[in-house]
DNA sequence: TCTCAATTTGTAATGATTACAAACCAATCA
DNA sequence: TGATTGGTTTGTAATCATTACAAATTGAGA
């Protein structure tokens, strides 16, 4: 239907822009791959989102979503979670926030936490360019299933 | 120097009694390889290990490594590190505390960090077993070197 | 249309970790 | 003492996510 067609490339040239805007040229394959991974919950891994495009996209490579993932991660837009000890995930949201890793469901889950130093002197003089929090343990909903 | 000897073996018999508390039985490799880690305030990788150990061990196997430090967390006495994405590190410390690694000279170094969630809603009801808090950056000494 | 650089793709290499089975060891018992 | 046995150690092979690399494709400008 036409009016969905319009949606579609709505959206796709506003993700454009937002890819230019960071200096990324809004190749089909980044777009489709930046969309993926913004409107995914999950925090996926190359494997997931490579499968989720192949649809679309049957020429895609795996190496084209280690590539532009690594070039959204240059330019800031997105953020490696290495929650897991097998396999990278990824996220769009780049403001610093916690992962919570349910070891039961495998579910991801982000929350907001305030981290003060105990002993400042420790770090003092110290460039902190990123960080990572990680909880593990189970989720509400697998915790109530028993 | 019989003194040396006698001090090694005291030090060795308190490890072993302290593995045998934990309930692991006190093998030479495992006294050697828990010995190290405890004294080395690095964080080694799994190769760090068995390559320190192999002078004193020349029959050593990675694998023993790798065994000997799954048996360790899973009896509590030791942690795995994975703020590196292409190999895990291994501590003594149990308690919770935060990691910083230098991304220029990779030294990995400890700090106390108090978490408090901002929105306590989010995980509550979740059951936490495990905590991880990651920051990268650059060390003072390495700022300073310019 | 031609050119050129960037992007994409497929395949091969890398390397940490795991799987697995044989060898070894240390304690117990006949 | 010698056999038994279960746990530990060891070496090798397999796994598998990621990276390296070079060829193919694309697309914007001349
Ligand atoms: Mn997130
Ligand atoms: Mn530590
Ligand atoms: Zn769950
Ligand atoms: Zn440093």
């Amino acid at each position: 239907m036409s009016t969905n067609k319009a949606g579609d490339d709505m959206h796709s040239n506003h993700v454009g822009e937002f890819l230019k805007d960071n200096g990324i040229k809004p190749s089909y394959q980044r777009i489709k791959i930046y969309e993926y991974l913004m409107g995914s919950m999950t925090h996926p891994t190359v494997d997931t989102i490579y499968n989720a495009l192949c649809d679309q996209i049957p020429t895609l490579s795996k190496t084209t979503v280690y590539n532009t993932l690594k070039v959204f991660i240059d330019k800031g837009i997105a953020m490696a979670i290495t929650i897991d000890d097998n396999e990278v995930r990824y996220d769009t949201r780049t403001d610093v926030h916690g992962h919570f890793k349910c070891e039961k469901c495998n579910e991801i889950y982000d929350f907001k936490a305030n981290i003060e130093l105990e002993d400042e002197d420790v770090l003092r003089g110290f460039e902190i360019t990123k960080q990572q929090l990680f909880f593990y343990g189970v989720c509400k909903h697998c915790s109530e299933a028993k």
